[in-house]
DNA sequence: CAGGTTAATATGTCTATACATAATAGCCGC
DNA sequence: GCGGCTATTATGTATAGACATATTAACCTG
């Protein structure tokens, strides 16, 4: 076969080979000593497509088992979860930023559980805004032990957010994606009327077995968080 | 030095150093085979490694000009689209669907415009139920070129969703998470009141350079898209 | 025939070596 | 100093060969 000579070639042969059906979902294929004589490649080549094909869902590989076609292609869609002041700069506006609460206290019961914490945290709350007009209100609780240092920032010139990137960064956490309807202070902040539909994501961050934050931004009618698949 | 072994050793490895700020984001961190000696592996060892860690965003590589760690650790949270059926079983629901509509129609021009076509589409409606609670609202525009086979399907039966996902595989698209209040008749459909808060999905895929269907689904009240990062 | 042991097999990974390629640094002529 | 050529360098990729490991199929044995 006057094949493909490099791994990214073999990756497209077989992908190809899957949309149009010559392997259907949940078929075996060829073992790799096989495919790697007919494309006239290394083992190696073609064990590198398949594995980069295995991670992004096309197929399921097993041990002395084989490789066979995904029975459900799952795609996945890759959303970044950028710095906000970038983020705003990225879509051609100009980002601002105000300071709203910055406290201790006693977080309400679901942030404490999603933490794992029992004592007081830091508060904080800011608005951020493009162009002068208000874009996402960011609510954060911060688990001071998790962050040295943090009694220091002033958070009047910088974001919480870009705090904690640049000095706590995080292994691991979870996101949840949902509406919310506005309340009364949401709306006053976002210039929005009451019960209007939020885009609201709300994040949950840890370093190693340490939670470090957790925060819910709200974002203004008519934003909308896109990506490509 | 007494190091790793395989390339998920090395990778761990590396990734504590860009943790503990022994190698602080932005700064240069040594070649290939200079790790590799130090690490006591195979320059192609620590290639997996780093190959491994620039996909996840972790390391900044160019050729000639080494690698550094990544400024912003821009950590991507990536969201699967799933079966709707398989993911209401997934969260242990009995899974139910109703049709509303199937008809071909004059597509709305935001519609039209997303696909870059102009005729008549198909137009599917339908509702799926979790426990006999309604879920979710699929409202679906699809092109018939690239379906072939769409007009003898029965989506009494068989959710568009699915049919789709079997009979016509789709190379790319884009997808926009968003807040939408109800309208009247959504707020009908998903028992909540009119002006809810609903969260929306709206995707438009293609298979190579030919569009094949968009559609928007709005889950009812209480719906939280959840990932981990 | 049940149950456990062994052999066969496909993927997973490491190695050493070689060459390709992108990007830069430095040199040279003017 | 400027423009362009060239050498250098680090990553990107391919190769053959070897061994590791998970899993299954085949085979024994009681």
């Amino acid at each position: 076969m006057s094949g493909p000579k490099g791994w990214q070639e073999v990756q497209d042969e077989v992908l190809a080979r899957i949309r149009d059906r010559r392997w259907p979902p949940g078929s075996a294929i060829p073992n790799e000593a096989d495919l790697a004589r007919d494309f006239g490649v290394a083992r190696a080549t073609v064990n590198r497509a398949l594995q980069a094909l295995a991670e992004a869902g096309w197929l399921d590989r097993r041990r002395r088992a084989g490789t066979r076609v995904a029975l459900h292609p799952v795609r996945r869609a890759t959303l970044s979860i950028p710095i906000i002041r970038a983020e705003i700069e990225g879509a051609g506006h100009v980002p601002g930023y105000r300071l709203l609460r910055q406290e201790m206290a006693q977080p309400p019961a679901p942030v404490a559980a999603a933490l794992g914490l029992t004592g007081p945290l830091l508060h904080l709350s800011a608005v951020h805004t493009a162009d002068k007009r208000p874009f996402v209100i960011e609510d954060r609780w911060v688990n001071p032990a998790a962050a040295p240092g943090i009694r220091e920032a002033d958070f009047a010139a910088q974001s919480a957010n870009e705090w904690l990137i640049v000095n706590a960064p995080f292994s691991h956490g979870d996101i949840a994606l949902a509406a919310a309807p506005a309340t009364v202070e949401e709306a006053a902040l976002l210039a929005c009327a009451p019960g209007a539909a939020l885009f609201t994501v709300t994040r949950t961050t840890w370093a190693g077995a340490q939670p470090i934050t957790w925060v819910r931004l709200a974002y203004g009618p008519g934003y909308a968080m896109k990506t490509a698949l």
